[in-house]
RNA sequence: GGCCCGUUCGUCUAGCGGUUAGGACACCGCCCUCUCAAGGCGGAGAUCACGGGUUCGAAUCCCGUACGGGCUACCA
């Protein structure tokens, strides 16, 4: 009753990791982490059509990003192997052969269209409509016969008759109870032989030894037959989670048309993995009701499942980036500038390793940015004025910013003050540009906004005289000149 | 149709028989301020889905109802 804990995520790589999926994966980690255990990554590929190698290499670099790392599985393998479940196909025979052998399965010839028919019939009867054992109650000879004449068939569970309601004690529902007569004598694997969902898992969860299943609320429903195949199979049934699902703002399944919905979306929306899996951490499962900025290691430290809660929660975009933001805010210096070199090459700025060549330009950029960003994408927009060689305005903010005939003469008297100075620093130039609407008796704003229009090229910009500061005399005096041409006609 | 699950501010949640129902995002106002932010202070916002019980006392326990979701496949 007290093994070792093990427990896994089992993706099926039909598409990146969705939102949803990367919980389920944060909550197991979270889990394993907490109580010593090991976590398993295997992978449900055994949908052929669907499944793919490169989903399973966005599944685990997904993974990776967000900081999760398992003890077994792809890429590391462990003693439970194959971790992918298109190589145990041997395991599903051999524990389809057992169950055949002890009794627990029979072979079933009715055609899909009997089936559907039966179905059909039953369900409009009112009541269970579930297989009505037809094949069940065929004699080992005869069923033997129909096999050896090569008939068409797939093989169910036989649910024990008389059997009592099915229970368990869900770690985050509690008590859950389904009636054992509404129990379906389900298909454990098809007419190709090959295992369906319910038996492949059960199969795999057994032989990995996993003792707490951490998954989606759409299992919920299988649970009960998965706890039947258990039994058959003379398993321990592993301790049970249902987490609920995430949706979108709409309240309806999270899909496309909310937005982004894979892991990369948001890692190539500028969404650090740190944030993200606080987010994540924090939708569904909570600290203690007041603290929201958890990190990784506060997570795996207290993680809890009594803490999950039972219902659907909705996907906040802007909640997610307030925490983005937050975390940009609380980087050191060297951490964003460093981290923020990407971005600024991925938009053409400049070289990732510029950072190694300007050190200390960096470092006092970062801070300026730092708090006026909520995505890391949003840095490159923010700065692109201090590496290019001109900026052009925008037109509306040119004629709100030149509009006063004194803007544009305090903007000559700023680019002598500036071009005159001996030391070019923020403070220097704070001084300087300050003393200038003094002397004209203008108010200092007016200044100040045709200088970052002239120099930014925009109304709204880091700080002006930080700004200018990092710019440098030349560029700076340039642009005043440039905007001062274009003001005078 | 049958079975199962869920329901506290717009959103994420705290609460596990006695609270002025707490926090966070978003929103509004004020302060700070060279723009935008960030930050500080304050505000508004939840008859705890509804109806019955149990109890001296219910958001908390029980039963119904409504609404939402899941399963009911040779999908996972």
């Amino acid at each position: 009753m007290t093994r070792p804990v093990r427990v896994r995520f089992a993706p099926s790589p039909t598409g990146s990791l969705h939102i949803g999926g990367a919980r389920t994966a944060i909550y197991n980690w979270a889990f394993a982490r907490r109580s010593g255990g090991t976590f398993i990554l295997r992978i449900d590929d055994t949908d052929a059509e669907r499944s793919t190698q490169e989903n399973t290499g966005v599944i685990l670099r997904s993974l990776r990003w967000l900081g999760l790392d398992w003890d077994e599985g792809p890429e590391i393998g462990g003693a439970y192997g194959p971790y992918f479940q298109a190589e145990r196909a041997g395991l599903y025979h051999e524990a389809l052969e057992s169950l055949r052998a002890s009794g627990h399965a029979y072979p079933c010839f009715c055609s899909a269209e009997e089936l559907a028919a039966k179905r059909e019939a039953a369900r409009s009867r009112g009541g269970f409509s579930g297989y009505d054992r037809t094949c069940r109650a065929l004699s080992a000879q005869e069923a033997a016969d129909r096999i050896d004449a090569g008939a068409p068939h797939v093989w169910r569970i036989k649910v024990p008759v008389g059997r009592d309601d099915i229970t368990f004690d869900d770690a985050i529902r509690g008590e859950i109870i389904f009636p054992a007569d509404a129990m379906d004598d389900f298909v454990l694997a098809r007419t190709d032989g090959s295992p369906t969902y319910n038996f492949a898992t059960v199969v795999d969860d057994w032989k990995m030894e996993i003792t707490h299943v951490i998954r989606g609320d759409d299992h919920l429903s299988n649970t009960p037959r998965q706890i039947v195949v258990f039994e058959a199979l003379g398993a321990e049934v592993p301790r049970f989670a249902h987490l609920s699902m995430i949706w979108g703002a709409d309240g309806k399944k999270l899909s496309k048309r909310h937005g982004a919905t894979s892991v990369e979306a948001y890692r190539d929306g500028g969404i650090l993995p740190e944030a993200l899996l606080n987010y994540l951490a924090l939708l569904g499962w909570s600290l203690d009701g007041e603290t929201t900025i958890v990190s990784a290691r506060t997570l795996t430290e207290n993680f809890s499942m009594e803490r999950i809660s039972k219902n659907p929660a909705i996907f906040d975009l802007e909640k997610l980036e307030w925490m983005n933001g937050v975390y940009i805010r609380e980087m050191s210096p060297r951490q964003l500038a460093e981290r923020m070199m990407p971005w600024l090459a991925e938009a053409g700025l400049t070289a990732a390793d510029d950072f190694q060549t300007r050190e200390t330009w960096y470092l006092e950029l970062a801070p300026l940015v730092s708090e006026r960003v909520k995505r890391m994408t949003e840095i490159a927009p923010a700065v692109g004025f201090l590496f290019a060689d001109e900026v052009t305005a925008e037109a509306s903010a040119a004629a709100k910013a030149y509009a006063d005939e004194t803007a544009v003469s305090a903007l000559a008297a700023a680019s002598d003050a500036l071009s005159g100075l001996d030391v070019w620093s923020t403070e220097s130039v704070e001084a300087a540009l300050r003393a200038v609407p003094e002397s004209l008796g203008i108010k200092p704003k007016v200044l100040f906004q045709a200088v970052r229009v002239a120099v930014t090229g925009s109304l709204v910009s880091p700080p002006l005289f930080e700004s200018l500061a990092l710019l440098g005399r030349e560029a700076s005096v340039a642009r005043l000149q440039a905007a001062l041409a274009l003001a005078n006609g």
